[in-house]
RNA sequence: GGUCGCAUAGCUCAGCUGGAUAGAGCACCUGCCUUCUAAGCAGGCGGUCCCAGGUUCGAAUCCUGGUGCGAUCACCA
């Protein structure tokens, strides 16, 4: 039995026999440190049951408990709260129990332990791992260990979206636009001397290019073109726009994506302010189309916007400086969308998507060679973050599951059928909306695909759980996903949770991969540790140490800072990372706390006496009872952040021991005290501090350093 | 517009199921290395806990309404 325990037992016997009457609940906190005692019972929720004077309660209560109960030596009554001095015998033996516990704050697992599986980082395989990855794989790591230590039996994985129109752009632009050598081979990872995710990222890159280009010159070509019937049918007193690109030698395809676009730029985008247009009737570009004398020369201009800007946009000329950032924004955007489909290397992509889905030989031999340079660099990357995974799902395997699901969920009546035969399940009863599960065409969604995978996994590893790490951003997309699975009838829905995390944004707002904004994981792990490196010369601690091991010692100091830092956030703030100001290393920092354990490394490498024996009777001081008390503490903190899947309440618990540890070393002397006993149990003190540092530590997957 | 999340010191963040005078770090100021590692310690300065109501003996915490910021509302993943 706890304190705790006792302390509620016998605080109800007070108050039975005093008054007579029974509480449910007796409230305990710490005692707060201007007031002598370690723990505090609140007496005010007790005047429910008992109608009297909260200070005399207390007082009465005190003196039960002092009298009645051997680990409490002492109290005193502040207004409504019963502060309880324990003994430093209760101290001790709690003590020494914690000392000896090699596994100290986790529940240990075995057969009938719930089974839970953890996903993160679910990478892309088109672009190397960025910063928004670290956060995700940090805290998916993090939260794996916790719910281990908890008690829980857990596997790691991820799912590798390595299918789909995003891997076919790399491979069309490496197949099609790399450089060759002498012998006409295609430039490689290992020609080129660089990471594979990084190298196929960059063919990711060259097509967007490529596909840019094309574009430009489609719709430049477009515009003469539609420039030049225009100036005719001026010339000509035909303001008809419509018979005028009609005439022109502007192909079909072009000409549907260009009068689409005008009809919409038009059609819900009011942005020519005369009001006249907006009455005329319309079809396609007919509304243009106008014979009345006095609106020609409005309508002229309105039109001539839109070509302009068009225009500009396009031949890189300076709509910027003419027209609204609005319109050129919503011009661009026609056009993207309009135009993509007609784009040479796009429709090359999207070929390449159908014959990859067709088993074709060639392509899905392209397509598992840049894989592999992709997974090699993923490798690597997750091996210098220091997490790993139990088992690898991939969506090529994957993407079809789901399918028969459906059937059943159909058959429950859970979905229905549309007339165009596409499937849907209505969730408008629960607040939300209706959410289409299969397509028309029979092929799965995003959704179908995540409710085969959820039910491939129970299938293979027996598990009762699962935890999904990902952004905050996909919040809708789990909330539907667990409610189509309970309505499914699957037990193990009930325990499926969606770790929600906050985006990680820069100071210029958010990562953006196309406008070159993003923090590369590899580059920014480089940098911390180089940052560690600078810091560790400049103090210049490390007499003895090899090459080797200073540059082991700068990775553990760089990846502590940077982990520690993304980890003590709560997960589903938004974390915004200034690069210029990069991680501090001081302060309530990962190195502060690495740097503590290397402290009491260091003593303990010079207490060279045995300091084994259990002590028993002591006068603890003030500094060695605050740092006791603070070490009872973790296996409840660990439980807590399995409970709320929470890194960060193990990191701000190791903060505040670390706090609290600092001042007792530098108040109180351990190794320098006469007192054999004294210097046993300072030592004993210090090294169970440690070890819990380096416990904690592990829930966060940073590594502690034995000098620094 | 609907839904979800966030809002605490100049900045970055703690504050557990409601409890005492709201806490850390950074920054700024003062002290402390002839004693176990100064990436440290001791102290100072700094607050309309977004606003307004409500519940309660008691609210930063719970409820309602509002404001601001973000996300989301695709037969994309």
């Amino acid at each position: 039995m706890n304190i705790q325990e006792t302390l509620t037992q016998k605080v109800n016997e007070a108050v039975e026999k005093l008054h007579s009457a029974s509480i449910d609940h007796v409230e305990f906190q710490a005692t707060r440190k201007e007031f002598a005692g370690d723990i505090t019972v609140v007496i005010f929720p007790m005047l429910r049951q008992v109608k009297t004077n909260p200070v005399v309660l207390g007082e009465a209560i005190g003196n039960y408990l002092k009298e009645n109960v051997t680990e409490v030596a002492d109290f005193n009554v502040v207004k409504g709260f019963l502060n309880i001095v324990l003994s430093d015998n209760y101290f001790l033996k709690s003590f020494n129990n914690i000392k000896d516990d090699t596994n100290y704050g986790s529940i240990k697992t075995d057969e009938n332990s719930p089974k839970i599986m953890v996903e993160y980082s679910s990478p892309n395989t088109n672009k190397p791992l960025h910063l928004g990855h670290i956060r995700n794989n940090l805290l998916g790591y993090s939260v794996a260990e916790i719910l281990k230590a908890a008690g829980n039996t857990v596997y790691k994985t991820q799912i590798i979206n390595d299918r789909g129109i995003h891997i076919c752009k790399s491979m069309v632009a490496w197949r099609d636009l790399s450089p060759r050598d002498k012998n006409g081979e295609r430039e490689t990872p290992q020609s080129r001397n660089i990471k594979g995710d990084k190298f196929v990222g960059e063919y990711y890159v060259k097509f967007d290019k490529e596909f840019k280009y094309q574009l430009n010159e489609i719709i430049g070509d477009v515009v003469n073109k539609i420039n030049s019937a225009l100036n005719k049918s001026i010339e000509n007193q035909e303001f008809n726009i419509y018979k005028a690109i009609k005439n022109s030698e502007i192909s079909e395809e072009y000409f549907d994506a260009i009068g689409k676009s005008v009809k919409e730029f038009y059609g819900f985008d009011n942005l020519i302010s005369e009001k006249e247009i907006e009455s005329l009737p319309y079809s396609n570009l007919d509304y243009i189309f106008i014979e009345q004398g006095e609106k020609i020369e409005k309508i002229k201009s309105s039109r001539d916007k839109f070509v302009e800007i068009f225009g500009d946009l396009y031949l890189n000329k300076s709509a910027k400086e003419k027209f609204s950032e609005k319109d050129i924004r919503k011009v661009k955007a026609l056009l993207d969308k309009n135009f993509t489909n007609v784009v040479p290397i796009l429709l090359e992509a999207q070929k390449m998507l159908q014959l990859w889905e067709a088993g074709d030989e060639d392509v899905v031999a392209l397509w598992k060679k840049m894989n592999q340079w992709v997974y090699d660099g993923f490798k690597e990357t997750y091996r210098e973050l220091g997490v790993d995974f139990d088992k690898n799902y991939y969506e090529s395997d994957t993407y079809l599951l789901g399918k028969e699901v459906v059937n059943d969920g159909l058959e429950k009546g859970v979905f229905y059928r549309k007339e165009d035969g596409s499937v849907w399940i209505d969730l408008t009863d629960e607040g939300l909306d209706e959410k289409i599960v299969l397509r028309a065409d029979g092929t799965a969604v995003y959704m179908t695909q995540d409710i085969g995978t959820a039910i491939q996994r129970v299938k293979d590893f027996d598990i009762n759980g699962m935890v999904y790490t990902v952004g905050n951003e996909q919040d809708y997309h789990f909330k539907v996903l667990f409610l189509i699975l309970k309505k499914l009838g699957f037990e193990w829905a009930n325990h499926l949770y969606h770790l929600s995390y906050g985006m990680v944004d820069l100071p210029s707002g958010k990562m953006k991969s196309r406008e070159g904004t993003v923090v590369d994981a590899d580059d920014l792990i480089k940098e911390m540790t180089k940052t560690a490196q600078e810091i560790s010369e400049e103090l210049g601690k490390l007499d003895g140490y090899t090459e080797e091991e200073k540059e082991k010692l700068y990775k553990t100091i760089g990846l502590g800072a940077l982990k520690y830092y993304i980890l003590k956030v709560d997960p589903k703030k938004r974390i915004l990372f200034n690069p210029e100001e990069s991680v501090d290393f001081q302060g309530n920092t990962g190195p502060f706390i690495q740097y503590t354990y290397a402290r009491i490394q260091s003593i303990l490498r010079k207490a060279t006496f045995n300091y084994q024996e259990d002590i028993q009777s002591y006068n603890l001081h003030e500094k060695e009872r605050e740092l006791i008390k603070q070490l009872q503490l973790f296996p409840e903190q660990v439980q807590q952040a399995a409970a709320q899947h929470s890194p960060a309440l193990i990191a701000n618990y190791t903060y505040d021991l670390v706090k609290e540890f600092n001042s007792f070393y530098q108040n109180v002397s351990i190794l320098g005290v006469d007192n054999q006993e004294e210097k046993i149990f300072r030592v004993q003190l210090a090294k169970t501090v440690a070890n819990t540092i380096k416990s904690a530590f592990e829930l966060l997957g940073i590594d502690v350093p034995e000098q620094m």
